[in-house]
DNA sequence: CAGTGGTCTAGACCACCGC
DNA sequence: CGGTGGTCTAGACCACTGG
């Protein structure tokens, strides 16, 4: 994919520290060189290193502690604006229990439907997954999630049985981007049953696509109750 | 509301520039201070300076140019993330036809609902519209929206009746913030009307409330067709 | 307490662009 | 052309913190 062509010295110190981060050369907690190394690499004053890493922590790529140096930063949420990544945690941080449940997993040739959540051109083996999570015992959220088995191929193996897949991708995959679409259904009787709603009761969808370097690594569809669940978000008129 | 206690001098710069900003002491278009002009106020380097105006740039409150300075920027977007802002742009950034019909306009005491969907403590003066935007001559969305009179006096002789109060807002208003709230509801009977959908369709609902500088300007509540309409949002791990 | 990042300086040269 | 921001330097001092 085309170089960019960095034009200014600390654009480029940061594009090539990304690569290693999103091309999983420097995996989360990874101990970065020091500025004066990176400094002494590019024959630059410490100032421009700093400039560059300083934007990277601040975008949230990197951790910078005195002393112990600069690390890769493991990826905590997939979105500080919309907290929905971490769904265990954002029940218990409310303060409720948190309860999970597998419904369905199963390996298989990916489906055209699968292809288009993925946004997959070629054929691809594929994990399924249909799970709810609760708080207070009460539904809080049915996933539907695709793995791709081309990026991910330790999901053969797991069961997902006692854990979502989406803390345990989370741990799998070094870095990623993600692509959110928010939209709104009526309950149909499968998905009523499950979130004990009535059928036809306005539910949230929120569907995420993965991504780590161009690949699709998975696709998530986050059906929540319309009433009972919300999603805040904050902004000002900037454009980052 | 406590000063936050800017530990480094480029911070308290940032927060210097923002206050006036916010404030609307220094309105979009403004041409503030050069780099060398703020160094000898602040008794300190031009890069000191030039990194502060730098972070704000970045967020997005000033535009910079070589020769002629650094102005306030003008906000196009509330929001970058979440296109959601100015509906006929988006309508016809998609090469539709969009149309504007207002469907009520009023002025009030605020009522504990209004109060509530602005947040205000005290009681105040609002303008209350209801109006709808089409595409193609489909509807697209109904807006409910209400105006803070306090901070908009001049919307009391707005009659809203050929333009959306979206632009309009936006023309009047130097600077702001938002909050959003996004959920799904059944459409009741007269929304359902409104927007050619059988009663109990799944509707989106996207609330949208406007401040600046801790007052609160507007606020926005959108309800669209749920399934036909989609929010899209793409993000990195970062926490901005 | 030694080494890291955090911050700041007082310069410098350059590209751009409005006058 | 002159003045602006954009970038970079080669230092400096400090705060913090892990060994």
């Amino acid at each position: 994919m085309m170089d960019p062509k960095p034009a200014t010295l600390h654009d480029r110190i940061i594009d090539d520290v990304k690569d290693n981060i999103l091309g999983g050369v420097w995996m989360p907690g990874h101990r970065i060189p020091f500025e004066t190394e990176l400094a002494a690499r590019y024959g630059c004053s410490r100032m421009t290193v700093n400039k560059a890493l300083t934007e990277l922590t601040k975008a949230g790529f990197l951790e910078r502690r005195r002393r112990s140096g600069t690390v890769v930063r493991r990826p905590r949420t997939q979105s500080a604006v919309l907290e929905i990544a971490d769904i265990e945690r954002e029940i218990t941080a409310t303060g409720r229990a948190y309860a999970y449940a597998l419904l369905f997993r199963g390996l298989r040739k990916a489906t055209p439907d699968d292809r288009d959540r993925l946004e997959l051109g070629e054929p691809a083996k594929v994990v399924g997954i249909r799970c709810m999570h609760f708080a207070d015992g009460e539904p809080f959220c049915v996933e539907e999630r695709l793995i791709n088995l081309a990026v991910v191929p330790a999901a053969e193996h797991e069961s997902f049985r006692d854990a979502a897949p989406g803390g345990w991708l989370l741990r799998q995959v070094p870095w990623s981007r993600a692509e959110h679409t928010i939209s709104a259904v009526n309950a149909d009787a499968e998905l009523a049953g499950l979130l004990r709603l009535k059928p036809g009761a306005a539910c949230l969808v929120v569907e995420r696509r993965t991504r780590l370097a161009e690949a699709s690594v998975t696709h998530a569809r986050l059906c929540y109750p319309g009433t009972k669940h919300q999603l805040m978000a904050q902004f000002t008129p900037s454009g980052r």
